[in-house]
RNA sequence: GGCUCCGUAGUUCAAUGGAUAGAACAAAAGUUUCCUAAACUUUAGAUACAGGUUCGAUUCCUGUCGGGGCUACCA
């Protein structure tokens, strides 16, 4: 309707502004509640063309309007808002239309672009936490919101699974693990524990170790013992501990931490760890089979947690695969003058014309970075997808330099495709108690946050469900659908773009704004559709006139298409979120205003249970872009 | 220091430059002879500060104050 009136305006602007007009002047919004109208047409950017009071201007436009569509039943001016009040008939018609659809506002499929989203870049060594569970629900429900606007989608992920923080954790488990009877290192098999979580811990285990023997160092120099290191080291650290002399608290950590980098290059386990990374470049078949069987273990542990959070990946990348091609790239740059080399052979980019500093993009030694992984990743993307149209990476905004960076390196190797590369950067996780820190031991832990919440969901659904007649693995499944759809909804009915606050308890809530009260309307309209006995909902609805609550209902429904098309727009599943609850809400006080199976008069009591099949519809496909499930029961 | 993002009820979040700034939680008071009360109905409460642009500013611009992030030959 908006869109009709909107191009009969611009079409017929000669006519009824006595000139054209840009599109842009023609501003819909939502009427307010407690204003009659179910439609407001703005009239400030009339008022200048016009020269007439916003009063005037609005019985100009409205008298137009009203003859011409008969579904306005009449307009008001108020306060230079035209209030458009449509007709009953109008809305039994949306209501039969959005009945007959069973993906109403959903695109039709693979009618647009086809795009990557790449989402969850894990660290092997590091086990998922609460971080990954945003930025993965968040992956996969902007994947799943581009495929209902159409767009054909590739979800993947990056596996950072090179370099040498990989060889810390390998190392560390062959030098630390204790062995057991039959004279064997620790394995998930053997201790029952998850692949992932087992090579976290040895991880964790270097980090000791080498912070233990950096921190002998430094008390050894500070005593002036520095025996067994260089002139330069020595040189340095005394230069370092002479310039915290007089200075700040800031400035004397800042010197302090240079200090632990320079003892922590002198350290054994340090330099063996490198000497690994060398013989893993070189294929070392023995360091090369402990880096296989390792990696397999978090693979293995990594995909159980997806399964748990209910997401998938189409495709994978490992950077062990793509770190070869970035070098390549960097060596075709440096033809083409794009980057400079420095005389240590270090190669960089110079991006002081674009307001941004001088990048490296592959080290003296020839190793590569981070910055040459990733343009290798892109750019064997587009080879594996000649259709690909861009790529969204989902991201933390820690990473927002980053992205400028890659995509400016990108574009000026002349790729074309790197204007449709965007980052999708997403806000931190903070917790009541500050922000997760591993190394304090703050992190939210994926697989124990999950379980806590599927924990607390059954003991309240055990409390008030009703479960009768459901088997155990019924029951199971229930619970893990509520309690994940909490944990999901809590994530991602926040604005990505902003950091947001995780409190745990309000994560496992049941009431107000979360997924198991949206989870709960839908049970409660499907058991009412199923006790009034109607099997058939195909026929039309046939009444005349229509109640305040059910024409609001019906016109939050009609609102379904655009605000899918604007989440995508904006890559905000939490329009989506918040959009469902509005319905929800408006739903229950309907509910709870009117009888429906009790209703005496035929006509008005299917019009109702249609009104509420589609509620219920609507609540599903919305839920089913967050990857929530909705149960019939609960 | 440079670059960048952010400051909205007690708390957590909303608000394409539009009408009287919405919700939820927490607080207070109510609603079950009826379709699932994990529901519904009331009440109280906020735009960090100072300017500017505009018919109109939470939104845009400038400055102040406060907070986060980036500023590695780590990934």
């Amino acid at each position: 309707m908006e869109s009709q009136i909107k191009k009969y305006l611009i079409e017929n602007a000669v006519e009824v502004f006595g000139q054209q007009i840009e599109s842009s002047l023609i501003q819909f919004q939502k009427t307010r509640k407690d204003v009659e109208g179910d439609l407001t047409l703005v009239l400030f950017p009339f008022v200048k063309i016009l020269k007439k009071s916003p009063q005037e201007v609005g019985n100009h436009v409205s008298a137009i309007l009203s003859a011409k569509f008969p579904e306005i039943s009449k307009s008001i001016v108020v306060n230079g808002f035209l209030n458009i009040v449509l007709s009953p008939e109008f809305w039994v018609k949306a209501l039969n239309q959005m009945n007959s659809e069973e993906k109403f506002g959903y695109q039709p499929e693979n009618s647009g672009n086809t795009v990557m989203v790449e989402y969850s870049s894990p660290n092997t060594n590091k086990p998922l936490h609460l971080g990954h569970l945003r930025n993965n629900f968040l992956g996969y429900s902007v994947a799943e919101i581009l495929k209902a606007n159409g767009n054909k989608v590739i979800k993947t992920q990056v596996i950072n699974d090179r370099g040498i923080h990989i060889c810390k954790s390998m190392l560390a488990w062959e030098r630390f693990s204790p062995l057991n009877a039959r004279g064997e290192r620790e394995t998930p098999q053997n201790t029952g524990m998850k692949g992932d979580k087992l090579v976290g811990k040895y991880y964790v285990e270097f980090d000791k170790q080498f912070i233990s023997e950096a921190k002998s160092f430094i008390q050894k120099w500070e005593k002036g013992d520095f025996s067994g290191v260089s002139e330069e080291v020595k040189s340095e650290f005394l230069r370092l501990s002479a310039a915290k002399e007089g200075k700040d608290e800031k400035a004397v950590k800042g010197l302090d931490d240079k200090i632990k980098d320079l003892a922590k290059n002198q350290t054994s386990i340090l330099r063996d760890a490198k000497e690994m990374l060398i013989k893993w470049e070189a294929r070392d078949p023995e360091t090369y089979l402990l880096w296989t069987t390792m990696n397999g273990w978090v693979y293995e542990g990594f995909e159980s947690t997806y399964k748990a959070m209910g997401v998938d990946f189409d495709k994978l990348y490992y950077e062990s695969d793509t770190y070869l091609l970035g070098k390549d790239i960097v060596v075709e740059g440096l033809e083409k003058g794009i980057f400079y080399q420095k005389e240590d052979g270090s190669v960089w980019i110079d991006l002081t014309n674009e307001g941004l500093d001088e990048k490296l993009v592959l080290r003296s030694d020839g190793t590569a970075v981070y910055m040459t992984q990733d343009i290798g990743t892109a750019v064997d993307r587009f080879k594996d997808y000649p259709d690909l149209n861009g790529i969204i990476y989902t991201v933390g905004n820690e990473q927002d330099y980053h992205f400028k960076v890659l995509f400016l390196i990108l574009k000026k190797m002349g790729y074309a495709w790197a204007d449709n590369c965007m980052h999708l950067s997403y806000g931190m996780v903070d917790l009541p108690t500050g922000k997760m820190k591993s190394r304090e031991g703050t992190v939210v832990d994926a697989d124990d946050l999950m379980a806590e919440v599927v924990d607390k969901a059954t003991e309240m659904t055990k409390e008030r469900g009703h479960l009768d007649g459901m088997t155990e693995q019924e029951k199971e499944h229930l619970y893990a659908l509520i309690g994940m759809g909490g944990l999901k909804y809590y994530l991602l009915k926040v604005d990505p773009k902003k950091r947001m606050m995780f409190n745990p308890e309000e994560s496992i809530e049941l009431n107000g704004n979360t997924g198991p009260f949206i989870q709960y309307a839908h049970a409660r309209i499907q058991s009412l559709l199923s006790k009034s006995g109607v099997k058939d909902f195909n026929s039309k609805i046939n009444v005349r006139t229509i109640g305040h609550e059910e024409q609001e209902l019906i016109k939050q429904l009609e609102e379904f298409p655009s605000v899918i098309s604007e989440a995508a727009d904006t890559m905000s599943p939490a329009l989506i979120a918040n959009y469902t609850f509005e319905l929800v809400k408006l739903y229950n006080s309907f509910y709870q205003s009117v009888y429906i199976l009790n209703e005496t008069d035929e006509d008005v009591r299917y019009m109702r249970l249609v009104l509420s099949r589609n509620v219920a519809k609507v609540i599903r496909l919305g839920m089913v872009l967050l990857g929530i499930q909705v149960p019939d029961r609960m």
